[in-house]
DNA sequence: GTGGTCTAGACCACT
DNA sequence: GTGGTCTAGACCACG
């Protein structure tokens, strides 16, 4: 697994982080469907993370259609339309920014303020 | 103290949700400087909420420079230059954008894209 | 909590079994909205279990929409409608028989034969 | 060896699934006595699934007397009077039946109600 | 080898 | 006090 970065100083949880990163790798065509993700034992021991806290992580994607596991076999990226990846993608973008951009009309920002910085931020940082 | 609201189920503390929406009641104007708020037993029946979550509210408030307490008096919204506002609300502004640009870049979608969502929300959300 | 029962040795795993009598106590009215559960460690303490064992449960539960948590405060039972716990009643009595209806079925077991047995059962087990 | 369907994703052993099916299509007369099963490598192959899954299936209907194996020659299904096949059919139908009653009664579900719902299964599912 | 489950004890944040 | 999270090590069933 490349690509993953924990950080157990983080207020937030782990099996979180490692959630939002693979959607994120899901949803961006890195992990393609069908992969058969490392043992969740192999995943434990690279992110120095106990295993339990993989298999809920895991749990929680299975929940949410993005990963499929096979006991005894392994765990396997699920296979989904690019229609429904869009769609996913799509909603996630929404979730992500309808609550802050309530948050700024709450704090009596302009529309176009909002978006000058956004392509501010966007372009400049790294 | 009007216009507050908390909700016991979010998982979001209650100190932070009532953090968040002083700050942004005091930077948009809706509270004006030297505004004498209530008392914390006053607010903690208003709110259903206990006294001590109050109180760490106004201490965070305190600490950011929103706040200030008199002994025996009460506490007011502290008086903040127009420019010092601004200011405020600028660096809100970024910081609040900033973690959603890095999310969307890790999902691999537009600056176009973003920009389009922020519109559609921005006016069609209630 | 009272007339809850666990097994150790059973190969239902734990989780399992909890979910399956509180969702029946909440169903068959014994346990009545609104209802505060004991905390999770004093749960834990009373059957033995560990903390995480129960913690997972009440995670399950609460995504079936049985219980609610508020951190910090305690989990209670959901309020719901009487036509909402009926409806949630026969969706799992349907759920439960058709897989075994369907077994028999295919072991070519006549409607009349399987209703025989369940009179039969349901009378004589104590 | 035909009408026999495995799914890898189910949370029941696929050997289970096996023996179940198998001990089905012999009890509802599909499979008579004698009929040569097909080798473990056969079946094996046929069904995409590990030698050693199909010899604990046959091992486990052997002990519980569907089948024997004579070595060299091959697995047969066993010669059962009809008498002993209608008491096994008997006595696995009590055995999923009582299961179901049980939960049943846990959610204070009428006799009446029961029947009900499987004669509406029984009768409507395909 | 794989996943599935469990424990016991620990630390933290919130009320 | 409450819930939320995590670890390290263990045992089991499955393939």
């Amino acid at each position: 697994m490349k690509n993953v970065f924990i950080s157990h100083m983080s207020d937030i949880p782990i099996y979180q982080q490692l959630y939002d990163q693979i959607v994120a790798q899901i949803l961006s065509g890195e992990l393609k469907s069908g992969t058969n993700l490392p043992s969740i034992r192999t995943m434990a021991k690279e992110l120095r993370v106990s295993v339990i806290t993989i298999k809920k992580t895991w749990e929680e994607l299975e929940k949410s259609g993005y990963l499929r596991t096979i006991s005894g076999k392994g765990t396997y990226v699920s296979t989904l339309s690019d229609q429904s990846l869009e769609k996913k993608k799509y909603d996630l973008l929404r979730e992500i920014l309808s609550k802050d951009v309530l948050q700024c009309k709450a704090l009596d920002i302009s529309k176009e303020e909002i978006l000058e910085v956004i392509k501010d931020i966007y372009d400049h940082k790294k």
